[in-house]
DNA sequence: GTAATGTTTTACCAATCGGTCAAATTATCG
DNA sequence: CGATAATTTGACCGATTGGTAAAACATTAC
């Protein structure tokens, strides 16, 4: 008799984490363009080249493989702000990080459009996310910038908005990539967009909070 | 004999117009949440408060609504834009630029999130809308761009890469409004964060444009 | 080997999808 | 009023949706 799917948390076999592995690809590619309401099982199926039943024989629900997929991202996603250096240089610290995000951008487009799609629509799955784990490392980092500016090395400002400012020029290169490159047409649409984003966003969030009025150097 | 949906383009019912806007107003409520494909014409319906079959009277098919909504929304969407002059104050202009960016996410947070969709789904219905007058308004305006870096009235930056930046920080409070609402939380998440978004924009924005090298001033 | 377990497929289901049709209803106009 | 055109509805259609059942097939353990 076979345990179906309760004995899979029991042990892992091989196959699994492969198949497993090439489902969460696929649902990746799918869910990425348009969304959990948007996407069928059946297109995931097709992506990753197996059957509908087979999907759900790895995952029970469609929104299953939504969370899984969540999950296994999310994390990653947030390496970039948790690396955000208290000690560091500000100025370095802030553009190291617009430089890795920029990096994901690049690099990660679905991952970037996976939770766009996600929070445009009202953010129904990972909301607790949100409110929580992203809320309170948000938080601290905000606190960090508050610190800079309280020391004067960076411009007064909100650390909030900076930091939303940071997260919506950076991802906008990935999930309206579309409209970037019919915007900049065939002449700028070359590999050198990311460098002259890359360029653009320091200047513009390097002077944008150099400190203007107090100074501090010694 | 009633002649079906040819005739209404000869005479238009005063019942037509009302009804089409009932529709259009509720396609825009389901649209901009769920994206094209997540949206279902029952859903329409049910948010207009009329049948499927009268709906499919005034539109023939799923599209057709979407279509009509895009256009009707695309223009006003890029008036802003179209308002930048070239012979206003660079600094001046810019800074309202983004007001009224800012004021659009705030006010028409639907419209943003229908474009959001569209867009981050392959832009599948408004690629030609893109490549063509959306491309050609924004050439023209990073033309009078380059035309003030040349001046030396802003600072030496990429034009291109400036619009984008400014349409991904405004927008954000538009189709981020979960996530930025989950990370303010309950203390900073009243309606003065509009007020503080458009203060730290405009001074990341005219900081960080300020000319800095040579100075054009007599 | 063979028995038990793990994996995949075929056939299928009820619900929902976009859309049609003809009949019923309502508004307009002389 | 009556006739004609405009609007609305209920019943329905084939395709697609998320998901199931059971048997066929493959793998592993002994």
């Amino acid at each position: 008799m076979t345990i179906p799917r309760a004995a899979k948390t029991l042990r892992r076999t091989r196959i699994q984490e492969e198949k497993e592995e090439r489902i969460l690809e696929a649902a990746l590619d799918v869910f990425s363009v348009s969304g959990f309401r948007g996407s069928t099982i059946d297109q995931i199926a097709e992506a990753a080249g197996m059957s509908k039943p087979n999907l759900l024989y790895y995952f029970r629900t469609k929104e299953a493989m939504h969370r899984a997929l969540i999950d296994r991202v999310l994390f990653t996603w947030l390496e970039p702000l948790r690396a955000f250096d208290a000690e560091g240089n500000p100025e370095a610290e802030i553009r190291s990080y617009i430089r890795r995000k920029l990096e994901m951008a690049r690099d990660f487009p679905r991952e970037s459009r996976l939770f766009a799609n996600e929070i445009l629509q009202g953010a129904p799955h990972i909301e607790d996310e949100l409110k929580g784990p992203l809320k309170e490392l948000v938080d601290e980092k905000a606190e960090v910038i508050r610190a800079w500016v309280r020391a004067g090395k960076i411009a007064k400002c909100d650390p909030y908005h900076l930091i939303f400012s940071i997260w919506a020029t950076t991802q906008h290169y990935a999930d309206f990539d579309v409209q970037v490159r019919a915007v900049l047409g065939q002449n700028h649409a070359g590999e050198g967009r990311f460098e002259d984003a890359a360029r653009f966003l320091e200047q513009l969030f390097m002077n944008g909070l150099r400190p203007r009025q107090a100074s501090s150097a010694p």
